[in-house]
RNA sequence: CGGGGCGUAGCGCAGCCUGGUAGCGCACCUGCCUUGGGCGCAGGGGGUCGUUGGUUCAAAUCCAAUCGCCCCGACCA
C-alpha cells in the first residue's frame, strides 16, 4: 500500500484527533513487535481460527529455515497478552491502558482501495482490567470516542451498536462497532471496540492477585480504527469533481489562485496574494506555466474547502472571490472581511457536510417486517449501482439469522445501542421475541 | 478452484478479421502566445506489440504453448 502525500496528510490530522482523545482518556502509546511467534496465535482457539486464512508467515530468516515461523501481525492481542502476563502481578498494576500506532498485514483474497488493503495503518488499543464491568465501560468509552471523531471531525454520521455473535471479533465475548453509510447506501464498519472477557487473559496466563488475595485473570479490551477511515471519508462526501474534505481534516483549508498576465499587474497581484495568504494561514498557488483554470480544477479535485481567486480586478476594488467546495457556491467579498469570515465559514461547512450526510442516512433507512421484505429491498443492490439501504428489522442474534441474510449477500451490521424505533418485536427469521430492530445492509 | 475478459509508449485505447513503414488521446520536453474554470499554435522525446516457439520472402496481425493481470462467486477491519 502506498499513501501519497495528500492522503497521508489527512491521515496525520485524523491521527492527531484520535491520539489526543486517547491521551485524554488515560491511555499511553507503546510499540510491540511486528513478528509474532506462530504458536502465540494458537493459544486462543477462536482467534487462530478467525485469522489463520489471512496470515502472512515468515519461515526463513538469516538465511535459514526457522524452527518456529513468525506471523506478520494481523492484530496484536496475542503478543500483547504475552507481555501483559509478564507485567501484571497485582490489582495495583491495573488497569493497563495502552495504544499502539502500527501497520498490520491481512492477506485478503480480494482487496479494495483504502477499504481492504493487504497492509494497512491503524491504531489498536489494548487494556486490562480487574473487573468485567470496568472493561465493558472501557469498551463503550472508546466506541464513543470513535463515534465522536467520526461525526465531529469526519462529518460522517454513524450508528453505534453491538455486532452479532457470528460477526464479532475472533476471540471476543462481544464486539461493538460504529457503522457508517456511504453514498451508495453501503455500510462501512468504521471502528470496532471489543470486550475480550478473560479469553486472552486465560490463554496467556495474565493473572493478578486481587484485593482479597486471590489469583484472577484480567479482563481485557481491544479497539481499533484504520486507514479504512480515509476510504469512508472519501465515500461519504466526495462528488464527481473529486474529493470533498471536511475543513477539520483538510491539510490546506484555503488556497489562493492568483490571476495575472505578463503585464505590470503581475507583481501587485502576487504581492497582495502572499500578504493575504500569510494573514489567513493559506497558501498561494503561484506556479508558473499553469493557467488559473487548471489550478482551480487541481485544488477542487483535492477537496480543498475554500479556493480564493485573486486577480487584477480584485486588486483594484479591494475584493476577493471565494468558492466553497461543499456547495460550489461562489461569492465576491471585501478583502477586509475575509480574515474574520473564513473561520466561521469553515465551521459552517463542517456542519453542513455532517447534516447532509445525516440526512442521507435518514433518507436511506427503511423499516421491514419480514425477511422477504428485507430481501426485496437489498437483493439488487451493488456497490456500483448503488441504491443501498439500512433496513431496520427485528432479527435475533443467532447464526441462523446471519446465514439467512447472507443468502442475498447482506449482513446484520449491528444491533443499535439506542433504539430509535418501536421496541420489541418478533424475529423475522426465527419468530422469537427480540427487544429491538437491528441494521441489515450490504457492506464493504 | 468454477465462470467471463484482457495483455500494443507512463495512463487510456485503436490497429489484428483480410500479414507489408506501429498509430491516436492524455501526460512529458522546447519555443512563441495566452492567463477571471482543464488555453492555443508549432516542434519534439518515448514502444523487444506479455513471453517462447511455429507458419511465411515478411508476423502486433495467422497457429501453438506459456506467463501475467482484471472482473464475477466462497473469506474479510
Amino acid at each position: 500500500m502506498v499513501i501519497k502525500a495528500n492522503g497521508y496528510a489527512v491521515w496525520e490530522l485524523l491521527q492527531r484527533e484520535l491520539d489526543d482523545r486517547f491521551k485524554a482518556t488515560g491511555h499511553q502509546n507503546m510499540y510491540f513487535p511486528l513478528l509474532i511467534p506462530q504458536s502465540f496465535l494458537h493459544k486462543e482457539a477462536e482467534h487462530v481460527e478467525g485469522f489463520s486464512p489471512e496470515l502472512a508467515v515468515v519461515t526463513v530468516a538469516g538465511g535459514k529455515q526457522l524452527d518456529e515461523p513468525y506471523v506478520i501481525r494481523p492484530t496484536s492481542e496475542t503478543i500483547i497478552g504475552h507481555f501483559f502476563a509478564k507485567w501484571i502481578k497485582s490489582w495495583r498494576d491495573l488497569p493497563v491502558l495502552v495504544n499502539q500506532w502500527a501497520n498490520i498485514v491481512r492477506w485478503e483474497l480480494r482487496t479494495r482501495m483504502f477499504l481492504r488493503t493487504t497492509e494497512f495503518l491503524w491504531q489498536e488499543g489494548h487494556t486490562a482490567h480487574s473487573h468485567h464491568d470496568e472493561a465493558v465501560q472501557e469498551v463503550r468509552r472508546m466506541l464513543n470516542v470513535y463515534a465522536e471523531v467520526a461525526e465531529d471531525v469526519m462529518a460522517m454520521p454513524v450508528i453505534k451498536g453491538v455486532k452479532t455473535q457470528a460477526e464479532k471479533f475472533a476471540g471476543a465475548l462481544q464486539s461493538y462497532s460504529i457503522e457508517a453509510m456511504m453514498q451508495n447506501g453501503f455500510a462501512l464498519q468504521a471502528g470496532t471496540s471489543h470486550d475480550l472477557g478473560q479469553n486472552f487473559g486465560k490463554a496467556f496466563g495474565v493473572q493478578f492477585q486481587n484485593k482479597e488475595g486471590q489469583l484472577d485473570h484480567v479482563w481485557q479490551t481491544s479497539w481499533g480504527v484504520s486507514t479504512r477511515l480515509i476510504g469512508g471519508l472519501i465515500m461519504s462526501h466526495s462528488d464527481d469533481k473529486g474529493l470533498v474534505l471536511p475543513p477539520k481534516l483538510a491539510p490546506a483549508k484555503a488556497v489562493i489562485v492568483p490571476i495575472f498576465g505578463k503585464g505590470p499587474e503581475k507583481g501587485g497581484v502576487l504581492e497582495a496574494a502572499h500578504r493575504i495568504a500569510k494573514e489567513l494561514g493559506a497558501r498561494v498557488d503561484d506556479r508558473e506555466g499553469q493557467t488559473p483554470g487548471a489550478k482551480f480544477f487541481h485544488w477542487e479535485r483535492r477537496g480543498v474547502p475554500v479556493v480564493l481567486e485573486f486577480g487584477p480586478r480584485d486588486l483594484a476594488s479591494g475584493t476577493i472571490v471565494l468558492k466553497r467546495r461543499d456547495t460550489g457556491g461562489k461569492q465576491s467579498m471585501p478583502l477586509a472581511e475575509l480574515a474574520e469570515k473564513l473561520p466561521a465559514l469553515l465551521g459552517e461547512m463542517q456542519k453542513n457536510m455532517f447534516d447532509a450526510a445525516k440526512q442521507r442516512l435518514k433518507a436511506n433507512t427503511v423499516l421491514a417486517n419480514s425477511i422477504g421484505e428485507v430481501e426485496s429491498v437489498l437483493n439488487e443492490v451493488t456497490a456500483e449501482k448503488g441504491g443501498g439501504k439500512f433496513v431496520m428489522a427485528h432479527v435475533k442474534d443467532d447464526p441462523r439469522c446471519d446465514q439467512r441474510v447472507k443468502e442475498f449477500k447482506a449482513t446484520i451490521r449491528c444491533i443499535p445501542l439506542v433504539d430509535e424505533y418501536d421496541g420489541p418485536g418478533k424475529c423475522i427469521v426465527t419468530g422469537e421475541q427480540v427487544d429491538r430492530r437491528a441494521v441489515i445492509a450490504k457492506a464493504y
